[in-house]
Formats: structure tokens, sequence, C-alpha cells
DNA sequence: ACAGTGGCTTGATAAATATCAAGTCGCCGG
DNA sequence: CCGGCGACTTGATATTTATCAAGCCACTGT
């Protein structure tokens, strides 16, 4: 594998702290993988057999029941996901698609649990990453249960706005089709979610976005930093 | 505090591998208290002082937003709650109030963390009570996005009538208005959610429930133990 | 250039859920 | 015993979201 992907790896939080001699070892276990868009790479029911690590590309999480399929969330790089499964031994709650071309990198679960068993400053990194999980998937919950589709789309557009400099103008990630999976909506809805807000001076040309007044649109977005802010 | 609550906060498997000094520090400097029904414990948005075990009673986790409030989740003895809070040293997202005359162990979160530092095997279980809570919100979302709120309620009778031994009859732990919010619905829909299984062989007589045709309603319910199944 | 395709939008309709307003029923206190 | 309260139910209506069906438009490959 390419030394700058693993210095990447290296770069994550949750293995930023651990001892060098053991992060070696997973690396040398670990297969690096390039996937074309729209690949299941795992689904949910099946056991947890790699730790899966987005280098770079787009996963879509999703699952299904019934005939009814939502989408849980979009993992962007660099971060890992499934590790709850994977330190639990048990099956994935979850399936996976690539949503473009992505490089990933499948940590065998084992090796995993084997540094676990003797490296302590990983213990800690794994604890604090899945507390941070464990927060994110609470925040989508009261997203989903305590706003419209409208409220959800409007704080998204503000987020992204601020991560993206703060001057009024933002670029979506992906095609509106995702974006209405990730916002828990269908993609007819979004469309009708974005002429909702419309008269709050949001201008939708393609993926390029201007919010000519954030001041008026906050005014419905209501934002609130226990939903919104990823560092709370 | 009475030995036998000490007891039973060793049995959870977030204590109960943990070195026995340790575990009688955490003991020594926690506080047992004892609230009346309808108490406010935390309130979202403050920063998590004290990891909470319920030891007995029942506590409401939910959250607000706007002038909107839902149910999170309900927490029943022994189990603890707001843990990654207090690991991350963070605010709540979450608020909890007590739904009846509950016993609540208060266990000051510097300790926790301080315990964290020094004890591997204390460290391990939190990992896979983290794993747990994490793969629990996931579910609870599945369940939310994927079926209608008669088909969480058919869901939920099937797994509460297994719980109390599977002969087709069950209690209800909680009182309707309580359940309602659990399922994510109105306590006016849970009443018409209840009708609509009545063909289905589901007959109330206040918390009295009695399921005469259990497979029928398991066709309607379509369980799925990647969302049913707790210990999955 | 042009037909075809896919992504997006728009409109009409249906399903699911929430809200508002009575009304029923059992229970407790006076 | 009676009054009233609270929990629950039921009905009418509104809101939110999903589904079905066209239609538009930009892009692609021939």
């Amino acid at each position: 594998m390419r030394k700058e992907d693993q210095q990447d790896v290296r770069t994550l939080p949750l293995f930023a702290g651990m001892d060098a001699e053991n992060f070696a070892d997973l690396m040398r276990v670990a297969y690096l993988q390039t996937f074309p868009p729209q690949v299941q790479l795992i689904t949910e029911g099946e056991t947890a057999d790699f730790l899966h690590v987005v280098v770079a590309g787009t996963v879509e999480l999703f699952a299904q029941s019934n005939g009814r399929e939502t989408t849980m969330a979009v993992v962007r790089p660099v971060s890992t996901f499934i590790l709850a499964a994977v330190l639990k031994d048990a099956a994935y709650l979850m399936s996976a698609r690539t949503l473009e071309k992505s490089r990933i990198l499948l940590i065998p679960a084992e090796d995993i649990r084997a540094v676990m068993e003797r490296d302590a400053d990983f213990d800690r990194a794994i604890i604090l990453e899945l507390a941070s999980c464990y927060r994110a998937v609470v925040k989508a919950q009261k997203d989903l249960k305590l706003r419209t589709g409208a409220e959800r789309l409007a704080n998204y557009l503000l987020r992204l706005q601020a991560m993206q400099g703060g001057d009024g103008t933002l670029t979506l990630e992906t095609d509106k089709r995702t974006l209405a999976g990730r916002l828990g909506m269908t993609p007819e809805n979004l469309s009708r979610a974005f002429s909702t807000l419309r008269p709050y001076g949001v201008i939708v040309k393609g993926t390029e976005i201007e919010l000519s007044d954030p001041n008026d649109l906050e005014k419905l977005a209501k934002p609130n930093p226990l939903i919104d802010d990823p560092s709370v």
C-alpha cells in the first residue's frame, strides 16, 4: 500500500496515539482495495470480518427491512465504519456501498481485537471513537425526529456553507438523490424542500448553492449545537 | 449505600470484570439517591458530571428542540446511561427524567475517567458497553425509519411477550402515554395502532395484553433479528 | 444533429402521522 | 354517593411525507 495512504490512516484519532509497532502490524495484514462506484462492500447480517477505513471516495451506509431501504449515514475520507460490529464480533447492522470510486483499507477484525488486548492507548482511542460514533447517531436521531424535512435541509446547508468558508456559497458534495437519502427524504421531497427555502434566500444552480440571506435562513432552520455541531 | 444495591451494580457487564479495588473506589465516591416520579435528573447541554446507574425504577431519556420534544429511550434497572458524554467530558445530548420512583447511583465522571486510565479490564468493558449502546441506537433508528407505527407496536408486543414467557400474554411495563413516546408516536396514534392490530388477535385490557394468534401477528410485524434481537 | 438516457422537477394523489376537540371510563377524595 | 380528575379512546381535520406519473433539460454516443 502507498506510504501516503498509510500516513493518512495514521492521522485518524483512532490510530494516532497507538504504539508504532502495533500500527505497523495492522498495516501489514491490511488490504488496500479500490472499488468502482455502486459496489456493495458489506451486507447487513453477515459477520464482521474487517474494519473498513475509507481512504478516498464516498461510502453510503444503508439498511433494509421488508421491501424498504433507508440511508443511515454517508462516510467520507478519512474515517472508519462498522467499528462496533468488529469489536463485538457480531453481525453488521448496516450494509455499505460505494457512491463513487473509492479506496478502502480492510483490516482483519481478529487483528483489531488482538491489538485491543495488548495496547491500552489503542483501547482509549477506541473508547473515544465509539463514544463519538454513538453521539453522532443520537444527533442524527434528534435531527430526524425533531425537525421537518425542510428544516433538516436548511441546517445541512448552513453547516456545509460554514465548512466551506462561510461566504454564503456552497457546493453540494453528492448528487441530489444521495443528499435526499442522507437527509431522510425522497428525491421528490428534496426538490420541494428546496422550493420551500427559496423565499429564505436559497438559490440553487445544480450543485452550486447560494445563501443570499443566511440570517433569514437561520430563522427557519433554528440551528442547535446539540444537533448540528460535530465538535460537541 | 445498601450492600445488595452494590452487588446489583457489580453484576453489570460494565463493572463485572474490573479490579475489585477500583470498583470499591468508585462505590466510595458514588452517591445513591432516591427520586420521586417526574423529576428531571439531567438536562441536555449541561456538562456530564456523573455517570448514572438506574438501580431501581424507570428513567426516560428525551430531547427537545424548537418547541418539540421526543422520547429517545427508556432505561430500566440495572443499567447505565449517558456513558458517552461522561467519557468524552462533553455536554449531555439528552435530558433524563424519572417515570416512577427511582433509585439512581451517581458516580462522578472524573473518577470514571481516572479508573479508565489505569484499569485495562475496565477499558475493555467500556468498549463493549459503548459498542452495544451504539448498536442499540442504530437498531432504534432502523425500527423508526423502516416501519410504520403499527408495525413498531406489533414487534414491540412480540418482543415483550417473548421476554415474559412467550405464553401469548404480556403486561405493559409503562402507561400507554409513555409507551407511545417509546415507540415514536403520539398517544392518540398508539390507540389507533392497537385498533389496527385487533384483527391480528391483539386483545387489550388496560395494561394486560393477549396475543391470541402470534403467528398471524408476526405476518404483519415481520420481525427482523437485526432490529429486534437485543443479543445481536 | 438527434434520439435516448438519467437526473431532476412538478403536479396529483395517497398514506402516515399529528393536532384539536369531545367523549368515555374508572378511580379517588370529600 | 357524588364530583372531578386523569388516562385513554374516538372522530374530524391538518400537516407531513411518500408514491405515481409526466414532463423538462442537459449530456452522451452514434
